[in-house]
RNA sequence: GCCGGAGUGGCGGAAUGGCAGACGCGGUGGACUCAAAAUCCACUGUCCGAAAGGGCGUGAGGGUUCGACUCCCUCCUCCGGCACCA
């Protein structure tokens, strides 16, 4: 007998399933279609580690099974090719980015390939050829035409180690979400596309995604949403005249102990409130906080509030007092009305604020109708108002509402309703992105340029410089060009999109990603989608997932799509760490590579290893002794399954038959129900357990040979999405497949529920709950039966000494539980 | 601070109201071998005990229950995310 030798299978098998065509998409007329999709990968220059393997395992595991049981499944692979890695590299060799990515998705495929993913390689794209961006173009302009996208010029989130403007969601906490450095402005004029006026359809269809709580969790909370009020206060100018101060509020409650004023040092009105003798210091305050990058300005005043009076007074409508106007960096320009209303008393930071500048304090809301004192700290809770004017007595709740109304009632004030999310900034001043097809002219401003692709350049360097000009603007030639409405000169658009338009859409592609027609086939995507389950890392909560479902919004709007959802069912999957508890890097020196182990234990031991290793969300650490393991399993059912397929014949044992049929049964639904829930590790577990018993009972082969083939038969199926190669082969060597037949296409097996009836069951006897003894009853034993069945084991006599028990629980199947 | 998740043997983990530690790794002993590797068999939470058996045990404390890793309350620790959003 040979050995398990997964070099020569793997050899063997390979090709056997490119020729038959074995992963194409699903074409059966009437099966029930499923989109299994993985995250767009950018292909990076370091190729896949064993981690990257958590991902596409697994989808493939569900790939594979769903085709057995008959669906037809689109399971596709394609790159999220325009980056930045690519375009520095350019930057540093001079070698076209084109050319380095198509280097890495080479590795990329190769790998994919090596792990025997089995996605559908026809059906391939790449989000840098122009055949899929003019369509993230043609995106862009179905933007623009439904007034979604626009130019503004305004400060903006800079990175300038990257040397790129960033989205809010790419600089989330004032960090480059690429390179973790920190972000400072600049004041630059960006696309944007307007994702807040969805904000309240993004929030409120969150509630119906079968999603990880986490992600939905970061999303609402990046979506932000607050319900308040805006009042207006009247600034008495130093000019003269007046001039309405608008204040954002949550707690309008408060606002009879409103003692101050504060506005954003980037508040357009702010040397317009400022008195002469205040001006010099408040732009100097200004100045300085506009230097300071974002990240700075916010660990400073944690720290400490800083902050400048600006000279002028606001009168607050409801008590028509005047209180003095500060600016401070505290307050946000981008949030609300970039100016607030401050309460010392009851919030923590305009109480640092006022104690720092010795501004009063008054407190006006007594939690519990007991106020608490706010000398030391503000009093944040709700409750009973005080000398609030007409409002003393009332509950916060309540006030907040009767003063809302009142105050609209008298035109000076009105309910709010306030969004955290800014508009996506798209634009990017980079090379290797997929061109925005606007064209500007100075006769008819900006105008789209409805002849795509708009494809970029060759360029003899892709540099960007520091002032944020992209290096298309040195492509002369190519920004020359003629205003499709008016035919005079006109310059192109120099800006590429961001990446995260091209990944907006490209789940959709892939349903016909040939299409010549359109973005997308429409028949084809009402087949396919939306996505019945997508897996990938948690990193992109609220990047990719929030764009890609306002894109999908916008398309519904537009009739293209007849869902609002991109994505059904989310998961994400756990890190893999390196075996010394870190994060797999380079530097590290800790990288374990598909390669390497395919090398040494083969694709089938990796496969089941990165299954079986832990829950499919946990963070886990590699270990090479965990991938000897599954290798060492492997072994044991060639062994077994090469060894008694054909063992002779011997008297029949139905005893041991019935058991086999038990066992086999077990593991089918277990193995099944594991699969189906994304327990891969405890499927496995089953898996072993089933060998184990096989193994232990291995002489007994020959007395129900054909019940122990099916079993054999029924483990390899089960086996064959999980580790591909050795179903196969011992699939062919036991001769349940022959010819071009191949065991990934038998069907999944199923377990009979007859056989998962047994005659008699153990049960545990338990004396005041501690397990004292065991029992065999009949299946079909009554509860009487059962009692005085364990009343009468000696053990249980002694231990209860002749005392009759207090009260007998039975719970059928499981235990007995005598009360003493 | 807020939101989300998690705390179980030497290690990865299993059990979602019913026999804690499945399965795997590691370890110990044995078989095979001239020897080693590989393989196979047995044992492997902890304490007491020669054994039978018993005590203790799922981050801590309380509660509900005949019975709690599992449900409820309070707290601690770790991981991830957000964080002056008024």
């Amino acid at each position: 007998m040979d050995g398990y030798d997964f070099r020569s299978i793997e050899d063997r098998w390979r090709s056997f399933w490119e020729q038959a065509g074995l992963y194409r998409t699903g074409t059966r007329p009437g099966a029930e279609p499923f989109y299994c999709l993985d995250f767009f990968p950018y292909p990076s220059g370091s190729g896949l580690s064993v981690g990257h393997c958590r991902n596409y395992i697994p989808t493939d595991v569900i790939s594979r099974k769903k085709r057995m049981s008959g669906f037809n499944v689109l399971h596709p692979m394609g790159w999220d090719a325009f980056g930045q890695p690519a375009e520095e590299y350019a930057i540093k060799t001079g070698v076209h980015p084109s050319v380095v990515t198509a280097a890495n998705t080479d590795t990329y495929r190769r790998q994919m390939k090596l792990i025997e993913c089995s996605y559908d390689w026809d059906r391939e794209i790449n989000s840098s050829s122009p055949e899929y961006y003019r369509w993230t173009q043609a995106f862009f302009l179905l933007l623009y035409d439904r007034g979604l996208a626009y130019m503004d010029e305004s400060d903006q989130m800079w990175c300038p180690s990257c040397r790129i403007v960033l989205s809010n969601e790419e600089s989330a906490g004032g960090v480059c979400w690429r390179c973790s450095g920190e972000v400072t402005r600049k004041r630059l004029r960006q696309w944007f596309f307007r994702i807040t006026a969805y904000a309240d359809r993004l929030l409120a269809d969150l509630d119906g995604l079968d999603w990880p709580e986490g992600i939905k969790a970061m999303q609402r909370n990046w979506i932000g949403r607050s319900e308040g009020a805006e009042v207006d206060f009247v600034v008495e100018l130093p000019a003269g005249g007046t001039s309405v101060l608008p204040v954002y509020t949550t707690r309008l409650d408060t606002i009879y102990g409103a003692t101050f004023c504060v506005i954003a040092p980037e508040h357009p009105d702010l040397e317009r409130f400022c008195t002469p003798d205040r001006l010099k210091s408040v732009r100097d305050y200004a100045e300085l906080a506009r230097s300071r990058t974002d990240r700075e300005r916010t660990l400073a005043a944690e720290r400490d509030k800083t902050g400048v009076f600006t000279g002028a007074s606001a009168v607050n409508p409801f008590s028509g007092e005047r209180i003095p106007v500060w600016v401070s960096d505290y307050v946000l320009a981008g949030y609300g009305t970039a100016a607030i209303m401050a309460v010392p008393a009851h919030d923590e930071r305009d109480h640092a604020f006022a104690r720092k500048f010795g501004i009063p304090i008054r407190e006006v809301i007594a939690p519990g109708g007991v106020p608490r004192g706010v000398e030391e700290a503000a009093t944040v809770a709700d409750g009973m108002l005080m000398d609030s004017g007409p409002f003393t007595g009332l509950d916060s709740a309540a006030a907040r509402e009767a003063m809302a109304s009142s105050a609209e009632e008298k035109g000076y004030g009105r309910k709010a309703m306030r969004y955290r999310i800014r508009d996506w900034l798209v634009s990017r001043q980079r090379y290797w992105g997929a061109p925005v097809p606007m064209i500007h002219c100075p006769a008819c401003g900006i105008v789209p340029d409805r002849d795509l692709p708009v494809t970029l350049p060759d360029m003899e360097s892709y540099e960007p410089d520091e002032t944020g000009r992209s290096p298309l603007a040195r492509a002369d030639s190519w920004v020359r060009t003629k205003c499709p409405d008016c035919g005079g000169d006109a310059l192109r658009d120099t800006n590429t999109m961001a990446g995260f338009a091209c990944s907006s859409w490209y789940f959709l592609r892939f349903a016909s990603p040939k299409y010549a027609d359109g973005p997308f086939d429409p028949e084809a995507v009402r087949y396919w989608l939306p996505v019945d389950l997508y897996v990938g890392g948690a990193e992109h909560a609220v990047m990719h997932l929030l764009y890609a479902r306002f894109w999908t919004k916008v398309m519904y709007d537009a009739g293209m799509v007849d869902f609002q959802e991109p994505f059904r069912v989310l998961l994400n999957q756990g890190m893999l760490l390196g075996a010394d508890h870190q994060k797999m890097s380079k530097s590290r020196g800790n990288v374990v590579t598909p390669d390497d182990m395919v090398q040494k234990y083969g694709v089938d031991a990796l496969r089941l290893y990165i299954l079986f290793m832990g829950p499919f969300e946990a963070e886990l650490e590699w270990s090479e002794e965990g991938i000897a393991g599954t290798y060492r399993f492997l072994r044991r059912v060639w062994n077994i399954v090469v060894e008694t397929q054909a063992a002779p014949l011997l008297p029949r044992d139905a005893d041991f038959e019935k058991d086999l049929k038990y066992q086999l049964a077990r593991t089918v639904r277990k193995v099944t129900q594991d699969i189906d829930t994304f327990q891969f590790n405890t499927g496995v577990a089953a898996m072993m357990e089933f060998v184990n018993f096989l193994a232990a009972n291995r002489e007994e082969a020959g007395t129900c040979l054909q019940v122990w083939r099916e079993a054999l038969r029924d483990l390899l199926v089960m086996m064959a999405p999980m580790t591909p190669f050795i179903s196969e082969e011992l699939g062919r060597r036991c001769g349940f497949t022959t010819g071009d037949a191949s065991i990934h296409t038998m069907p999944w097996p199923e377990w009979v529920e007859s056989d998962l009836v047994r005659q008699s069951v153990e049960l545990a006897v338990q004396v005041a709950g501690k397990v004292r003894a065991r029992i065999d009853v009949p299946v079909d034993a009554t509860e009487d039966e059962v009692r005085s069945a364990a009343l009468s084991l000696d053990r249980i006599r002694e231990i209860l000494g002749g005392a009759e028990p207090k009260r007998v629980l039975v719970v059928p199947g499981r235990l007995v539980n005598i009360i003493p």
